[in-house]
DNA sequence: TGCTTGACGAGCG
DNA sequence: TCGCTCGCCAAGC
């Protein structure tokens, strides 16, 4: 295990019941703001999705990672509708109301 | 050992 | 406003 990638875990990890955060602010997070990419790879290759809860992780605009390798997009939403998150009609996440970056309002 | 790929994001034309 | 390209990181072949 690399800094970065246990950065990213740890980030993740922070993230409140019921909120969700996009993989550009994990990438900040984690010290390289412009490697979403290399998130999305390192959440891929989770091998702790009990403690590292990825499908909390969506796109910058909401919307649920296509390659959601812990039962598909569907999946992904159920567990967050499960803790409260919010969705848009158009079945993104509403980030407004429940986007987390880091901010203490739990 | 080096190239390619993969759950992305931001900048520029 | 939309689309393309580059950047980042790690693992697989």
């Amino acid at each position: 295990m690399n800094d970065f990638s246990e950065r990213v875990f740890q980030v993740v990890r922070e993230i409140p019941r019921g909120k969700v955060t996009n993989y550009g602010f994990v990438a900040f997070a984690a010290g390289n703001p412009r490697a979403s990419r290399g998130v999305g790879f390192v959440l891929h290759r989770n091998t702790d999705p009990v403690n590292t809860p990825c499908h909390r992780v969506v796109f910058k605009d909401g919307s649920l990672c296509k390659g959601y390798v812990f039962g598909g997009p569907d999946v992904q939403r159920e567990k967050l509708e499960a803790e409260g998150v919010q969705f848009l009609p158009d079945g993104r996440v509403d980030m407004k109301a429940c986007g987390w970056f880091g901010e203490n309002e739990e």
